[in-house]
RNA sequence: GCGCCUGUAGCUCAAUCGGAUAGAGCAACAGCCUUCUAAGCUGUAGGUCACUGGUUCGAUUCCAGUCAGGCGCACCA
């Protein structure tokens, strides 16, 4: 909040001083990135800076120190602000009155605010994340993308945003089939020894899912009749001959149980989605004309190449059939070559059925849409917003695609990276990590690196409980803060139903007033983190936050002070509480808990 | 071959969409518990920002090229 305050000052300094010169020009135009203020890394360059004189000097044809005192003279008569400094090439460093500084302090304990400001105009977000194949349990890669997406929601909705959050569930295609004939292969293989020959009438290229999971749905399906009818049991234990009659049903089965093990597993990681959606209902006829949502889709597009002036030109790709295939002239945007969404044979492509689901999402009418894919995807981004265009041009609207890509996870034990072969089965499981290290420790350690780096994700760190491992650090940041409070109660210390800036002026430390620069930071945190689309650098300042609050603690005895008796007691309270709610606010953005104590 | 991501301290990573002397945490070394939680704190040391050019008042940041690692390049999903 000091940040943007200063902003709107020097703005207002910089018009001033260009209405003086007789310029026409107003800072929004000279400066049309803003007036930039930076945090300086070290002391004695004052508790905000700017360089925004060295930004004007070229426009203003004018030397950036000399500009710098100019907006000096201006500055410097506010009583907010107790020093203004011109230093090295222009830089204006500023210092804060304490009184200013006790006002943001007492604003951040204000419960009836949010530490968080909503951003000036709020957008209707549908975020679609994990949205993993509902053909085996979550795996730890899984488990970034659904903490990443899970969290980027959260602070997207804290900072005022409309959001949404769905889950894709691609249940429809090849990999299920495979799912399906797995599932039957190790039901068939409970009941009676296979010869090879019948393996290779259900698995003609010999590969399937093989994880523990497929055994325990086949067992299921052994020992509860009811799942089966008498005519789908006696056809399938007859062999592959009638497959089309009971496949179905082994496939809907299978699907059933695993989708219910990953809602399980995603509720236990700290997410719900609003809504499930599934590929199966854009093949699915619509029963008054027996046309699918892809049928429909694809008729659209059609329709609106032949007709529109556009189509096909000026970055919006057509239809066209060729060699027997439909395809989406994709190389209109840069693409390799085009893409088919019918192939030769009749059958729709996989990119077919997201075109329709984008379609859908559209017709919900957000204006922005997140899709957080794994890193391996990243060759099918630029096809998506190629068909983004062509719906948006014959929707006639204007919505906007944005991608993350979520790199890959390296589990390491011991050191040493683990082995994650979905083939053979012995992957590691979500589930596995979070009866190890626990929800907590998990979403916070996935979370401390940009998505777009690949992580090492290691077990034992996310086990230990010592300062190595930061989820522990910041918790128990907070626990100090709530027994510091229980403390007081059990001494007889009266906290105040309301504070106010009088009681915090006692708070005149310099490690109280870098405290108080620091927890002021945190809005500017959370809506960078919404506009770059990133999580780790609120997990950054988490850390940073704990650290100092460690600090400032050990230095400084709250409920015992050498002097300056209840008065200094109770300001120290109210900054310790104030670190105890941003970092349980924060906390709350990553989905991880904030111990009372540990 | 083409595309995307990454290259910063011994290790894992930051660096506020071009700014001041590039910062943390581990590991190493030297210290601090009669106290509100030592799950903590203090100090030392550690760097040719992969390399080479370019753009400008200024580059770890932007551009081009080179090298190295990861991933992806289907009428698969």
């Amino acid at each position: 909040m000091l940040d943007s305050w200063l902003e709107q000052k020097i703005s207002d300094s910089v018009n001033d001083l260009l209405k003086e010169k007789g310029s026409a020009q107003s800072s929004r135009e000279l400066l049309p990135k803003g007036v930039r203020i930076e945090f300086p890394k070290k002391n004695g360059f004052g508790d905000l800076a700017s360089p925004v004189a060295m930004h004007l000097a070229g426009p203003l044809k004018m030397a950036p120190r000399t500009i710098a005192v100019e907006l000096e003279k201006r500055l410097s008569l506010l009583k907010e602000i107790s020093r203004v400094e011109v230093a090295g090439p222009g830089y204006l460093n500023i210092t804060f009155s304490l009184d200013f500084l006790h006002e943001c302090l007492n604003n951040l304990l204000d419960t009836a605010r949010s530490p968080v400001s909503p951003v000036s105009s709020p957008k209707k977000i549908l975020i679609e994340y994990v949205s993993a194949n509902p053909t085996g349990p979550l795996h730890v890669g899984h488990g970034r993308g659904a903490a990443y997406g899970n969290s980027i929601a959260r602070i997207l909705k804290t900072l005022g945003h409309e959001v949404t959050s769905e889950y894709y569930i691609n249940n429809a295609g090849n990999q299920m089939d495979l799912l399906a004939r797995s599932t039957y292969l190790a039901w068939r293989g409970l009941q009676e020894n296979l010869s090879e020959e019948e393996r290779l009438k259900i698995l003609p290229d010999g590969s399937s899912y093989q994880g523990s999971y497929v055994t325990d749905i086949a067992k299921e399906i052994l020992e509860n009749p009811s799942l089966l009818s008498d005519e789908e049991r006696r056809l399938a234990l007859a062999g592959m001959e009638h497959s089309s009659r009971f496949l179905g049903r082994f496939s809907e089965i299978a699907e059933d149980r695993i989708m219910q093990g990953i809602r399980r597993d995603l509720i236990r990681f700290g997410i719900e989605f609003d809504r499930y959606f599934s590929e199966k209902n854009l093949h699915a006829p619509d029963p008054a004309d027996g046309k699918s949502l892809i049928d429909k889709c694809l008729g659209e597009i059609s329709e609106f190449s032949r007709s529109s002036k556009t189509a096909g030109e000026e970055g919006i790709p057509d239809l066209f059939e060729e060699e027997g295939a439909l395809w989406l002239r994709t190389s209109l945007l840069g693409d390799d070559k085009d893409r088919v969404l019918r192939k030769g044979d009749g059958n729709l492509t996989y990119y077919a059925a997201d075109i329709a689901y984008h379609r859908e999402k559209i017709a919900q009418g957000h204006d922005l849409y997140i899709d957080v894919w794994g890193a391996d995807h990243h060759g099918y981004i630029l096809r998506m917003q190629a068909a983004m265009k062509t719906l948006n041009a014959l929707k006639g609207t204007r919505a906007e695609l944005k991608v993350a890509l979520i790199q890959l996870v390296n589990l390491l034990r011991d050191g040493k990276p683990v082995g994650m072969s979905k083939r053979s089965g012995d992957f590691v499981t979500l589930s596995d990590v979070l009866d190890e290290v626990g929800v907590d420790a998990t979403r916070f350690l996935y979370l401390t690196r940009s998505h777009e780096s690949s992580l090492d994700f290691d077990l034992d760190l996310a086990k230990s409980k010592s300062m190595d491992n930061p989820v522990y650090y910041v918790q128990y940041a907070h626990a100090r803060v709530a027994n510091l409070l229980k403390q007081a109660e059990i001494r007889g210390i009266k906290v105040p139903e309301k504070w106010t800036p009088a009681h915090l002026s006692p708070l005149v430390g310099d490690d109280e007033k870098a405290l108080i620069l620091l927890l002021d930071r945190f809005d500017l945190v959370v809506s960078e983190c919404g506009s770059m689309m990133e999580v780790h650098p609120l997990t950054d300042y988490l850390t940073e936050l704990a650290g100092q609050f460690h600090r400032y603690y050990f230095h400084n005895r709250i409920l015992s002070p050498e002097s300056g008796g209840e008065p200094l007691i109770l300001a120290r309270l109210a900054l310790s509480s104030a670190v105890g709610r941003i970092i349980r606010f924060g906390l709350s953005l990553l989905g991880v808990s904030a111990p009372e104590s540990m």
